[in-house]
RNA sequence: GGAAGGGUGGCUGAGCGGUUGAAAGCACCAGUCUUGAAAACUGGCAAGGGUUUAUAGCCCUUCGUGGGUUCAAAUCCCACCUCUUCCGCCA
């Protein structure tokens, strides 16, 4: 959430940066509510302030031997107006929390203005997209026709286990999947300074409420115990960064990079219609994820160099994408400021998203209370969270499929992935 | 699932109705001593929030979480969460 001094002093100003994103601020119901606020709290304090003088002194009093009763005369009735008085205020407190955990993100300022998707600027592009002397198929048709009687890819089987949007990869396919993982961990761990975690898929709604999922986008997600209040997780930056929630860090644990392989688990509510097709979008999907925490004064070059360590799988996959930047309108809430990956997709002829690379100032980690104790004051300081997928599983595994593809409909290995695959050259379809 | 015992500040750990936001130790910071370091000694050292120009002062909240009893709760009662140990079951 944003600082609440903030909202306070320069409601203003704040109300009108989240007009670049669409989000209206109702600046007069916040300006009303903090001024009832205010009044009700001055109140309760001082009921508060005045009962523990009293019982103080009724302490004394009966220590000293003297009679107490008048003094618990004097303070009937005051623990009733201490009482209406906390009401009134967790009451106030309660709304406002309401519309301060609704607000997303200020951006930062190199954010370009924006409506949707389709203002998105590119910042850079790598590779080039190859040209096919033959007509080249989708990941679906591959899967679907590679593997014999155990197709690479079983959606029908898929829908009769669980229904629309999951997989059924079999054989080699699945072990290429399981490959890409391998692959992108030790990268990350061996060659950009990130440790390996291994976290629960299930979390609760505290966590959820840290990294910004809720309590707004409930819809998205699956509740696996409403009274427990637990959910599957949509993506490991969600158990991961909360592993730093309600804690102070030393200054030698930061920055905390980490890297998970996780499942991640989306109802796609709101997305129907939309890539009902093939992989690209599943109700559950494999990431791995890489999460850094840091200090206020790195985050935005920590997100450069994390976008970097993304972009650096894809290099080594060769496979080509470009580096966009998404515009105000098309910022997740939590963040300031993100770098979406496309990576490039010959049976769709178009650049597609496998990875998105964020940086949340200290949004995520002050609704987490998620700190550092800065040894040149010996104070505890909000920090800053930066995280990108680094990739996408399965979205990587499409873009081998398609990249990779022979006239024939075998699949050659990319170099890379070689010694994770038994040292094999190709997928024979 | 059954039984027992715990959850207190950065850590260890005392307190078990009243001047306890909390002893003591460790860690950390500053100083004295020392050529320097260590040791010893002296002092400081929780977080969140409100008020305020203020990182000054004052005030509030917090001893797992939420309720309750009381003039007063870390301390008593209830529920829940969680950890440890033993038994059972189990990948």
């Amino acid at each position: 959430m944003l600082d609440p001094k903030l909202i306070r002093s320069d409601l203003n100003s704040v109300a009108e940066q989240l007009k670049k994103r669409k989000f209206d601020l109702d600046v007069n119901a916040l300006e009303s509510l903090e001024a009832k606020r205010k009044a009700c709290q001055v109140e309760t304090e001082k009921f508060q302030n005045e009962r523990n003088t009293k019982s103080k002194s009724i302490g004394k009093a009966k220590a000293a031997g003297e009679d107490i009763q008048p003094l618990l005369d004097e303070v009937a009735g005051l623990g009733d107006k201490l009482d209406a008085a906390k009401a009134e205020l967790s009451d106030v407190q309660q709304q406002m929390d309401v519309i301060l955990m609704g607000i997303p993100n200020l951006l930062h300022e190199s954010v370009p203005v924006g409506q949707d998707e389709s203002d998105n600027v590119e910042v850079r592009t790598w590779g080039q997209p190859k040209t096919y002397d033959f007509e080249v198929k989708d990941h679906v048709t591959l899967g679907e026709s590679g593997g014999g009687a155990n197709k690479w890819l079983d959606f029908e089987t898929a829908s009769k286990l669980t229904g629309s949007r999951y997989v059924v990869m079999h054989g080699q396919m699945a072990k290429l999947h399981r490959a890409l993982i391998q692959f992108m961990l030790d990268v990350h761990t061996n060659e950009h300074g990130y440790t390996e975690v291994y976290v629960p898929y299930i979390v609760n709604s505290e966590s959820l409420r840290g990294t910004g999922q809720l309590p707004k986008f409930e819809e998205d997600l699956y509740c696996v115990d409403k009274e427990a209040g637990q959910y599957l997780i949509p993506t490991a930056e969600v158990p991961v960064t909360n592993i730093a929630r309600d804690a102070i860090l030393d200054a030698s644990q930061i920055p905390l990079k980490m890297t998970s392989h996780t499942p991640c688990f989306r109802s796609e509510a709101g997305s129907y219609g939309k890539d009902t097709r093939g992989m690209i979008r599943q109700h559950q999907f494999d990431k791995v994820e890489m999460v850094q925490l840091v200090s206020a004064d790195k985050a935005w070059e920590t997100l450069e160099e994390l976008t970097l360590h993304a972009e650096a799988i894809l290099q080594k996959l060769e496979l080509p994408y470009r580096t966009v930047i998404l515009c105000s309108g098309d910022v997740g809430f939590s963040a300031a400021k993100t770098y979406d990956l496309e990576v490039w997709l010959p049976g769709q002829q178009a650049y597609r998203e496998i990875s998105s690379c964020s940086c949340f100032g200290d949004f995520q980690a002050r609704r987490m209370q998620a700190r550092w104790r800065n040894p040149e004051t010996n104070k505890p300081e909000l920090l800053n969270t930066v995280n990108g997928s680094g990739l996408a599983i399965g979205r990587t595994l499409v873009a081998v499929l398609e990249n990779y593809q022979q006239a024939d409909g075998s699949i050659l290995i990319p170099e890379v992935l070689k010694p994770y695959m038994g040292g094999i050259d190709k997928l024979q379809a």
